[in-house]
DNA sequence: CATTTTGGTTTATACTGTAAACCAAGAGGC
DNA sequence: GCCTCTTGGTTTACAGTATAAACCAAAATG
């Protein structure tokens, strides 16, 4: 069941976490959903993003709490290292549920012409 | 199956389509894919967006083929019914099938620390 | 006839996604 | 040594966009 409470739709839908829904950064916590980390050079040929959008969407999430961020030094050269948080798997679960009750939202076949104005 | 061809989450990221995927259009989406129409007062409700954030998105939707907006006159005033196109049901369903494609490709437990360096 | 409500539309603002430009540091080539 | 290319990034400028506030016309209401 949904919620007992008020306009469920609009609820679910403004709740939408924006930092994954967004498709760049949904496509980064995808890959780095399903292994234990992942550097930048992997993530860019995995997502296919720029480095540049690669780059601020990481910082992104980052300050969100959803990935961790870790600059090694690999001889004098960074290395950067990304890996979710648990944070960021829960986030990601329950924005995946949300959408899953969206979807099924619209799937009721309550047809009919719906309108708040008498025939 | 996915695709045969090159990065398959990129691609699919890269091709959802954006007007359906911004929450409050998804929102009216929803609702509209299980009425046959509504009209705006309804959709206000149901949405809980403002009066002019509809007004604005339900006039992108029409451009983008996706609704139907009718405008009749019931007693001097302006009455909006909107409805789904045919399209509007087609890339809808489309939209949710890619996100399906999306959410599984993160569930794949191929674990362990992905990079492109040597260890 | 003044005011409020209804059913909207226009438009200003603030945000934000994206790529282009940039930068530093190795790695060859000669 | 010194030039050029590649690698691994970050900064920042720009265009696009979501959102609500302001507005408007018409009908209802007192």
């Amino acid at each position: 069941m949904a919620e007992s409470d008020g306009d469920s739709l609009g609820n679910n839908i403004a709740d939408l976490n924006r930092v994954i829904h967004e498709p760049a950064r949904l496509a980064i916590l995808t890959v780095l959903a399903s292994c234990e980390g992942a550097d930048f050079t992997f993530l860019e040929a995995a997502t296919g993003l720029t480095k540049g959008n690669l780059s601020v969407q990481l910082t992104r999430l980052d300050e969100a709490g959803l990935v961790d961020i870790e600059k090694t030094m690999k001889k004098n050269r960074t290395l950067t290292t990304v890996r979710m948080t648990r944070e960021g798997h829960y986030q990601l679960g329950r924005y995946w549920r949300q959408m899953e009750d969206i979807r099924n939202a619209a799937v009721q076949p309550a047809k009919g012409r719906w309108t708040d104005r008498e025939a």
